[in-house]
DNA sequence: ACAAAAGTGTTGGAGATACACCCATGA
DNA sequence: TCATGGGTGTATCTCCAACACTTTTGT
């Protein structure tokens, strides 16, 4: 009835990271430990497989932490992928040939995506190690096995639940602008908004509360400082 | 730097049923394959390992069919549940330990959510084979492993798509009236609506045919039959 | 004084809600 | 003729979208 079977299990990070020019999101480029062999370097997502004595959420966790010492970002589970073919493209064995030894073991792999302010975390992009890198969403090129559908499930996700969950604050410094918050919402929405609707319905959010704090150093009307503050039921 | 782990995967169906006295859900019995062990037999959601060269999606309704020999139901993926410990609570262990040959291995689980009329399949509950049954919502306990968590997060995800996809329908038989369409609403969202408002919306919905039929056999008006419509797009 | 973004209210229309009576059938 | 659920329209309210000018700062 039920065969021995064993079979692989992954977590890949979909993590968005958002500044004044736009959402990114964070790929690392596949070192290629076999230069011979024209296995060119793909990026992909930062992903690995999980331990058998973790959670996936705690797998997620510490994979981004390990790829890209990334931590404790909120990460959210959003799909499983499990196409028996889906690391199975040559590029892609060539890959895991050279970095496991287990190439061809099928790999069901668990989507997580989360976000980050690029503003709170790192000053500019690059600098990372171990190649890890944040790429403009609107220029996110080929990546290794299913990664680019994974990354577009996770977009999608994204933008469902941008406005019921409350994780567009996560994409923002911890104080922001209105201004700030409206162009985020407009990047991801990939839509213009109202000024003056939309602050109205942030009037209504009553977990943005203003600080008693003001925008220095613009060269126009400083602008109010806010910052999110979760429910506390 | 990656283990060489192993660990197991499965799928659990969470299959809804509607019909006049309720939302069921369809559970089976743990075939207690070794009575002297005192290991109650459990009800549990149907789920077992999926094979090695199929898809997730595919798994799901293999597995659904061998178990309860539904066939061709709409199965959607919501979540995958990969505690640790999810499978290591005593009964359970007993249980695995008698059906399979690796209790003490871990199992991942994906969950899939799916819906069927009552009317349409099974003019009846019971008489089934291998002891699945339809069980009222409301009457559910404790099942096995965490199959009361996978249901729980089943039925929010149902409720979250009940309007944006057009799952409702499936759960009707294939002629409806309005009042069983309203009636599902009210089970489904737990809260009354009204009769005038509701068809208001109904009426906007295209996919909602009205038939050139009525109900017979009942001892008032009888009510317009409608059915689902699928967009071709 | 000028440039540049911040901040602020009102109005009209669409959509949601609340609500009560007559109709067709079988017994 | 009665009991039962089927079927229908209108008034009100709430929510959303559209829209333009004044304010504050730095240079």
């Amino acid at each position: 009835m039920s065969q021995n079977q064993s079979l692989h299990l992954s977590v890949d990070c979909v993590v968005f990271g958002y500044d004044d020019d736009g959402l990114k999101v964070l790929l690392i480029n596949q070192k290629d430990s076999s230069p011979d062999q024209n296995s060119s370097p793909w990026s992909q997502l930062p992903g690995d497989l999980i331990l058998l004595d973790e959670g996936l959420d705690q797998a997620a966790q510490r994979v981004l932490f390990e790829l890209t010492q990334i931590n404790g970002v909120y990460l959210k589970q959003f799909m499983a992928f499990g196409d028996p073919n889906r690391v199975k493209d040559l590029k892609d064995r060539a890959w895991l040939q050279s970095v496991r030894n287990l190439p061809e073991q099928r790999v069901v792999t668990v989507g997580y995506y989360g976000l980050v302010s690029l503003q709170d975390f790192t000053p500019r992009p690059a600098s990372f190690a171990g190649g890890a890198q944040w790429v403009d969403l609107q220029e996110v090129g080929p990546l290794a096995f299913d990664h680019n559908i994974i990354l577009d499930q996770a977009f999608e996700t994204l933008k469902e639940q941008l406005e019921s969950q409350h994780i567009s604050f996560e994409l923002l410094p911890k104080k922001f602008t209105l201004t700030q918050l409206q162009a985020l919402y407009e990047v991801i929405l990939d839509k213009k908004l109202d000024k003056r609707n939309f602050r109205k319905n942030v009037k209504k959010m009553t977990h943005v509360v203003p600080l008693d704090e003001k925008q220095t150093g613009v060269m126009h009307k400083p602008a109010q400082l806010f910052s999110y503050e979760p429910r506390k039921n």
